[in-house]
DNA sequence: TGGATAATTAAACAGTGTTCAATATTTTTG
DNA sequence: CAAAAATATTGAACACTGTTTAATTATCCA
């Protein structure tokens, strides 16, 4: 039996080494000028092997893309210790927008690219999904407890999210020429603090909760 | 003269035809999956003749890139005859809106696509410099007002740019898959209603300027 | 060692953006 | 009007792309 074994072990090797490179090919160079010769040159073998290992270019993409899913949702559970939840809601944006800056090419292929729509499809339920539940059931404690001042769940799960992709994708997509490049990041933040200042109720029931940074 | 003008005509004609059928292309195709032969094919001329009028492809995508934004621009200026400054933040942001929705794809192509970085530089600065600078404009009037209650303008621009962006692009690129389909944008806009509630200032001094729908 | 099985390859297909020498058309000049 | 100059257009060529497939090579089991 070990020869199976040994067979599937190569197996997982190869397709974890094609998924190192084409990930990093895809973030350095971007999804449409990553190609399968370039990616089979890579790992020293021909393009056609490629294949036997994924079905085609999306089947690549979507696989790194639910990695990189992963990644992020792993980020968020950490926030569970925090009990306050408007503090937790400003912790989780930060973690966001971090995300977003330190792995912009990953940023763009999970929120931005627009290359399988084919498979992305069923694809982007499963991934977003937990992430997406996350901030909705944190955005219901608020609402329910009254910390902040939004009457609709869907709704502000939506702007919330809303407002946190557009600052950190208007910066990946590089539409931020009119402002001052080293104030970029830093004005992306202090948008931030004002949002979360803006949408909190002013009535603190338990004395006054106040958001360290 | 008149030949020297007729041939100029032609010119012109010819560059108008170009960037129509390219225009639509990109539109309903994509940037990538639209072609220089496919163009050619459609305005019955061989792929050579393109680059007669212009440089590359890039050289194309800028100029309907360039025109979208002073389309844009257009809709903007109609809001000068508001007065209150608060409404027309707010209708700012659902012509944005709007825009948007009824143009998907030019509007991904203005904010969302990822084409030509080499070149778009320089011209992202022209194109969006007008519409950017009335929004700071505009943002700087509420809090000078104080009719919102956001401090910095440059980051409440940000913000607030980056929160309808943030909106109307995950729509576009089809990342809202956990919301139901047929509620997706009567909720964008709901989360627009919500924004704006929640940021403008509760003290109304000139008798509380309910903002009409 | 031989036969079966699986992995790998190279070639082929139809497509891409772009360039350029050759051809066709139009304008200017004699 | 005809020849020459200028301009416009073409189609083939180049170096790429994703994907398929027949042929080859390597590996495993009896």
């Amino acid at each position: 039996m070990s020869i199976k074994e040994r067979k599937e072990r190569d197996r997982q090797e190869m397709q974890k080494n094609i998924l190192e490179v084409a990930s990093k090919m895809f973030l350095e160079e971007g999804y449409d000028k990553t190609s399968i010769r370039n990616i089979a040159e890579k790992i020293e073998y021909s393009s056609g092997t490629i294949y036997q290992y994924f079905k085609d270019k999306d089947d690549i993409f979507l696989t790194i893309h639910r990695q990189a899913f992963d990644k992020l949702f792993a980020e968020f559970i950490q926030l569970n210790d925090i009990e306050d939840c408007v503090e937790k809601l400003y912790r989780l944006g930060y973690i966001y927008i971090k995300f977003a800056l330190d792995n912009p090419q990953l940023y763009d292929l999970m929120f931005i690219m627009h290359a399988p729509m084919n498979a992305l499809k069923d694809d982007l339920w499963d991934c977003g999904h937990s992430s997406f539940d996350f901030l909705y059931d944190l955005v219901n404690e608020c609402i329910e407890k009254k910390r902040i001042k939004m009457h609709d769940t869907q709704a502000t799960t939506m702007l919330i999210w809303g407002f946190v992709h557009g600052l950190v994708s208007l910066h990946i997509r590089n539409r931020y020429k009119m402002i001052d490049p080293e104030r970029v990041e830093p004005t992306i933040f202090q948008a931030l603090d004002e949002m979360m200042e803006a949408i909190k109720s002013p009535l603190t029931p338990e004395g006054g909760t106040k958001i360290q940074i």
